[in-house]
DNA sequence: CCTATCACG
DNA sequence: GACGTACGTGATAGGA
C-alpha cells in the first residue's frame, strides 16, 4: 500500500488581501476600521487548518514593493493603482491574523511572495510533498506540476493542469513563454506589443519555446507578427526572466518548522473579538467548553470561623472584593442571599462565597450573625472595599444597616477610562480585559418566567458563579486602576463618580411618591377619550385596523387612501412618524390628525399612567428609578425601570401626568435647574464673545440671537425670528448641518445654510471650537470634558462619510453635554454633603441632566432654596455666569 | 428579537 | 451630483 504523500499549503497572503477585498463585502469593526478580507482571511485559515492532521502551511508575503525586478526592468508594476484606502490597515491585521492562529508566516525583502512559493514549493516537491499553493494568480500557474496544484481560496476550486490550459492555452511547462510573449499590462510586463494570449498560445504550440520561436521568426507568415516579433525580441526576453520565478530564494524558515504552532487560545480570542468576529469567537468558544470539562471550584463558607478567617486575610491585605447575591435586581424588592468575596493572596487571587438563605438543607451561617461579622471590616476606613456596580450593593447592605468604606468600583473604572468605546459590564469586560468567559446569571438561574430567584439556586452551582464574580471584580480592578493612573484619568474618577455613588444610591432608596389615585383618574379619561377617538378613525378609515401598528397604518393612508407617501423607513415601509402625520394634517386631512392625537394619548397611557402604576412600590408607596452611572458616552447618568428622566411635560395632558408625582404629607417638591447651561458652556468652551457678553447681561439669549444673526434690531425680533434662533442654538450644539436645520424649521436647505453662515459670522470662535474638537477627537479617538472626562467617538475615521460625520457631530457635542454632566454631577455631592453636614430632612430625589428635585420641609423651604441654588450655581467660575431657577408645589407640576 | 415611534434633556 | 443628515437616553407595541 502507498503512504499518501504529506502535504504542504502555501498560502499567498499579498494575493488573497487583494482578491478578498473585491470579492467580500466591505465589512467594518465597531470602530470603522475595515476587516472584510481579513475576516475572508481567517475563515479561509479556519477550513484549512481543519483540513490540516499532519500536513504543514505557511502564509506567504510580499515584504515591499521594490523586488529585483525592478534591477531588470525599472518599469515593472509602476503602472499599479494606488492600495485603496480600506485595504491599508488590513495588511497588517492579516499578519496579526497569522499570529493569532500560530501559523507560520514568511516574507523575504527583495522577491515576491511569488518567488519564495516558488522555492518552497521546488524544495517540498524534492522531498515528495504533494504541494497546494492557495492563490488563483495566475503567474503562480507556471509551479503546477503532477505533484504541485494551485487552489482558488475564493471559489474553493482546484487548479491543475487542465485549468492552467483552460486559462493559457498551454500546460504549465509553457505558460512563461506565452506571457512573455503577450506581457502584462498589470504588472507593466512589456511583452510583444499586438500579441495577445491566443496568439502568444498558438505560437508556442507551434514552436515549442520562446528561443526557438525567436530563432526561427523567418518561418512566421503574417508580416505584421513577423515585424512586431523582430521588432521586440529583447523585450520579449526581458519579459521571460520577468514572469520566471526563482526558486532558490533563500528560505527564512526551513520545510520542517512549517508546521502550525502551539495555539494561545486567549491571543486568539482577543484578536478575534479585537476584530468584532463574534461568530467566529462563539465557534471557538463552544468548541472550548466542550473540550475543557470543568471549571476549578471555589471554597462554600459555611461556618462562623472559616468566614473570620477570610475576614482576617482581608485585613492582612487590606483590599477585598465583595459581591452580593440577592432575590431581585430592585432594591426595594431585593434580600441578601449570600455575598462573595475575593482576595489577593500572595500572587493568587483567592474568593469564596458565603450563603446565607438559600433554601437548602445544608448549613448556612445565620443572616445576623454574618453581618455582625462583616461589619467593622465594611465600616473599616483601613481596608479597600472593591465592588463591580457597587451603587446596587451599597443599597442592599445598607438594608442591613451596614455602612460600606472606604470603596472602589471597577464598573465606574471602565466608564472613565473607555466610555463611549464598549459596555461597562463584568460579562463583557470579563472577555475583553481578562479573555475570560464567565458563568452568565442564567445560565446558573435559568430563563424566562422559569427563573429561579438566587436563594433556590443551589449553593454548589451559586459559589462558582457568585466566588467567579468576586475574583473577575478585583482582577478587573488591578487592570483598570492601573490604567486609570497611566492615562491620568484620577480626576474625573476620584473627583466626580466616585463619589457620587452614594449620592445615587440614596436617591433610588428614597423614591419619589407618586399619587395612584391622580393616576387612576387619568387613566379613565384617557381611556374614554382614546375610544372616542378611535371611533372617528375607524370612519374616517372607512374599517377597523390597529392604529397602534405603523404598518397598517401606513396600508390605511398611502394605500387605501392613496395619500401620498413623503418618505420611507430604512427598512423602506412607510414613514408614518409625528412629522408625516402632521405634514398631512396641515394640508387638511382630518384622519392623521385624529391619528396623532390617538398616538399621544396611547403613549401616555400605556408609557406612564399604567407604567408608572406598575412601579409604585407597595412597601414605600414610591416609585424607586434605576440611575445607570455608565450608560450614557457623555458622562450623563440614565434612568430606568421605570424612567423618570423622560416623565412628560411638553404638552398640556403630559403635565397632567407629572402631577402625579407629588410631595410627602408637611414636604413641598423643589424644582431646581440650570438654565440654558449647555448653550452658556458653549459660550464660555467656544469663547464667543457676543454670546458672553450677553449672558453676563442676564438678557433673553434667543431674542438677542436673532436679532444679531439677523441683523434687526431688538425690539424688532418677534416670536417667530426668536423661534428661529432658539433652533438654531440648539442646532450648533448638536453639530449642526443645513439640512437638519432646514427640516426643524421647515425651510429650504438654502436658507438654512444662510442662517448658518450668518451665525458663524456673527459668532466667531464657534466654527474654530467645531474644528478643534474634530480635530481631537481624530487624533486620540475621543473628546474631553472641562474636567478631562473622556467621551470616546468610535466611526472619526471612518471612510464612510456618513459614519464619520456621525462621529464628528458627537466631538461637537459630547464635550458641552458631558460638562454639564460633570457640573451637575460636582453640585450633586456637594449638596449631598451639605445636607448630611446639617442632619437637614431635606431630600435629592431625582436628577433630570440638568435639573434636580428635592422633597423638603415644608417649613424648611425659603432657607434652603437659596442655599442649594447657590451650591449648583458656584460648582465652577466660568466667563459666563451659572444660572439656576427654582420653583416648589405639591408636585412635580406645579415646582417646574 | 428587531423596528418604529415617541417621551425627556 | 448623490448620499444621508442634529446630540444623548429608555419604554412600548407590533410583528417576524
Amino acid at each position: 500500500m502507498q503512504r499518501q504523500a504529506e502535504k504542504l499549503y502555501l498560502v499567498d497572503g499579498s494575493g488573497f488581501i487583494f482578491r478578498a477585498f473585491h470579492a467580500l463585502p466591505p465589512l467594518k469593526r465597531p470602530d470603522g476600521t475595515p476587516v472584510g478580507a481579513v475576516f475572508g482571511f481567517c475563515n479561509m485559515l479556519i477550513r484549512l487548518l481543519e483540513q490540516i492532521n499532519h500536513g504543514k502551511i505557511a502564509v506567504i508575503f510580499d515584504a515591499g514593493r521594490q523586488t529585483f525586478r525592478q534591477g531588470i526592468y525599472p518599469d515593472y508594476k509602476t503602472h499599479r493603482a494606488e492600495t485603496p484606502p480600506d485595504l491599508i490597515p488590513q495588511f497588517s491585521l492579516i499578519r496579526d491574523a497569522c499570529r493569532a492562529f500560530a501559523v507560520p508566516s514568511i516574507e523575504m525583502a527583495g522577491f515576491e511572495a511569488d518567488d519564495l512559493i516558488a522555492t518552497y514549493a521546488e524544495v517540498a516537491k524534492a522531498e515528495g510533498y504533494e504541494v497546494i499553493i492557495v492563490s488563483s494568480d495566475k503567474d503562480l500557474m507556471q509551479l503546477v506540476d503532477e505533484k504541485v496544484s494551485l487552489f482558488d481560496p475564493i471559489k474553493s476550486r482546484p487548479i491543475k493542469r487542465e485549468e492552467v490550459f483552460e486559462k493559457f492555452g498551454v500546460y504549465p511547462d509553457k505558460v512563461i513563454d506565452v506571457q512573455a510573449l503577450a506581457g502584462d499590462s498589470s504588472d507593466n510586463v512589456p511583452g510583444v506589443p499586438g500579441i495577445g494570449p491566443k496568439t502568444a498560445a498558438e505560437l508556442i504550440t507551434q514552436f515549442g519555446n520562446l528561443e526557438t520561436l525567436l530563432s526561427n521568426l523567418a518561418a512566421i507568415k503574417q508580416p505584421k507578427r513577423r515585424q512586431a516579433l523582430m521588432d521586440n525580441i529583447e523585450n520579449a526576453r526581458v519579459s521571460y526572466k520577468l514572469v520566471t520565478l526563482v526558486r532558490d530564494v533563500p528560505m527564512p524558515l526551513p520545510l520542517m518548522e512549517l508546521e502550525p504552532q502551539p495555539l494561545d487560545t486567549a491571543f486568539r480570542e482577543s484578536f478575534l473579538r479585537e476584530q468584532g468576529f463574534n461568530a467566529l469567537l462563539a465557534r471557538f468558544h463552544n468548541q472550548k467548553k466542550s473540550e475543557e470539562g470543568h471549571k476549578p471550584s471555589y471554597p462554600c463558607v459555611t461556618t462562623v470561623n472559616e468566614l473570620k478567617e477570610w475576614i482576617q486575610k482581608a485585613y492582612k491585605v487590606g483590599t477585598v472584593a465583595i459581591d452580593t447575591e440577592t432575590t431581585s435586581l430592585n432594591i426595594i424588592k431585593a434580600d441578601l442571599v449570600g455575598f462573595s468575596l475575593a482576595i489577593q493572596d500572595k500572587d493568587r487571587i483567592r474568593a469564596c462565597y458565603v450563603p446565607l438563605v438559600h433554601k437548602t438543607d445544608s448549613p448556612q451561617i445565620p443572616l445576623e450573625e454574618a453581618i455582625s461579622i462583616l461589619k467593622p471590616m465594611l465600616a473599616d476606613s483601613g481596608i479597600l472595599k472593591v465592588g463591580h456596580n457597587l451603587k446596587y450593593d451599597l443599597a442592599i447592605l445598607r438594608k442591613y444597616d451596614l455602612e460600606v468604606t472606604p470603596f472602589d468600583d471597577s464598573m465606574l473604572l471602565s466608564y472613565c477610562l473607555d466610555a463611549g468605546k464598549n459596555g461597562h459590564g463584568m460579562d463583557e469586560l470579563a472577555l475583553r480585559h481578562l479573555n475570560h468567559n464567565t458563568i452568565k446569571f442564567s445560565e446558573v438561574a435559568g430563563t424566562g418566567k422559569n427563573q429561579k430567584t438566587f436563594d433556590e439556586v443551589p449553593v454548589d452551582k451559586a459559589t462558582d458563579y457568585a466566588a467567579e464574580d468576586a475574583e473577575i471584580t478585583l482582577k478587573l480592578y488591578h487592570f483598570l486602576k492601573t490604567r486609570l493612573q497611566q492615562e491620568h484619568l484620577n480626576t474625573v474618577y476620584e473627583r466626580i463618580e466616585r463619589p457620587l455613588v452614594p449620592v445615587i444610591t440614596k436617591m433610588e432608596i428614597s423614591g419619589i411618591k407618586v399619587d395612584p389615585l391622580v393616576l387612576k383618574n387619568l387613566e379613565e379619561d384617557f381611556t374614554k377619550r382614546i375610544l372616542v377617538l378611535e371611533e372617528d378613525i375607524y370612519k374616517l378609515a372607512g374599517r377597523t385596523f390597529n392604529i397602534g401598528s405603523p404598518k397598517q397604518v401606513g396600508e390605511i393612508l398611502f394605500e387605501e387612501l392613496s395619500l401620498p407617501a413623503p418618505k420611507k423607513t430604512k427598512t423602506g415601509a412607510y414613514a408614518t412618524d409625528a412629522d408625516v402625520l402632521e405634514n398631512l394634517a396641515s394640508q387638511g386631512h382630518t384622519l392623521p390628525a385624529r391619528m396623532l392625537d390617538w398616538r399621544a394619548l396611547a403613549k401616555l397611557k400605556s408609557t406612564y399612567i399604567d407604567g408608572l402604576t406598575e412601579a409604585i412600590q407597595p412597601q414605600t408607596g414610591r416609585v424607586h428609578t434605576s440611575f445607570s452611572m455608565v450608560g450614557a458616552a457623555t458622562g450623563r447618568l440614565a434612568s430606568s425601570d421605570p424612567n423618570l428622566q423622560n416623565i412628560p411635560i411638553r404638552s398640556e395632558d403630559g403635565r397632567k401626568i407629572r402631577s402625579a408625582f407629588v410631595a410627602e404629607d408637611g414636604y413641598k417638591l423643589v424644582s431646581l435647574d440650570y438654565s440654558q447651561i449647555e448653550l452658556r458652556l458653549l459660550a464660555h468652551m467656544a469663547q464667543v464673545q457676543p454670546l458672553i457678553e450677553a449672558f453676563q447681561k442676564g438678557e433673553d439669549i434667543h431674542k438677542i440671537t436673532a436679532s444679531q444673526i439677523f441683523g434687526i434690531p431688538l425690539e424688532q425680533v418677534d416670536t417667530n425670528y426668536r423661534r428661529q434662533a432658539k433652533t438654531i442654538n440648539f442646532g450648533i450644539i448638536y453639530g449642526i448641518s443645513p439640512f437638519g436645520l432646514s427640516q426643524q424649521l421647515g425651510i429650504p436647505t438654502g436658507q438654512a445654510a444662510q442662517i448658518i453662515k450668518a451665525y458663524f459670522h456673527q459668532y466667531p470662535g464657534i466654527e474654530n471650537y467645531m474644528q478643534r474638537y474634530k480635530i481631537m477627537a481624530r487624533e486620540q479617538g475621543y473628546v474631553e470634558t472641562l474636567w478631562g472626562r473622556r467621551c470616546h467617538t468610535p466611526g472619526i475615521n471612518d471612510s464612510n462619510p456618513v459614519s464619520r460625520q456621525f462621529a464628528e457631530r458627537q466631538a461637537i457635542n459630547a464635550p458641552l453635554q458631558g460638562s454639564n454632566a460633570d457640573i451637575i454631577k460636582k453640585a450633586m455631592r456637594k449638596i449631598y454633603n451639605y445636607l448630611i453636614g446639617c442632619s437637614s430632612k431635606t431630600r435629592l430625589i431625582l436628577q433630570v441632566h440638568d435639573e434636580l428635585l428635592f422633597e423638603i420641609p415644608q417649613e424648611d423651604i425659603p432657607a434652603t432654596i437659596p442655599i442649594l441654588k447657590k451650591m449648583m450655581e458656584d460648582v465652577v467660575s466660568l466667563s459666563v455666569p451659572l444660572v439656576v431657577d427654582s420653583g416648589s408645589g405639591s408636585n412635580w407640576d406645579e415646582a417646574h
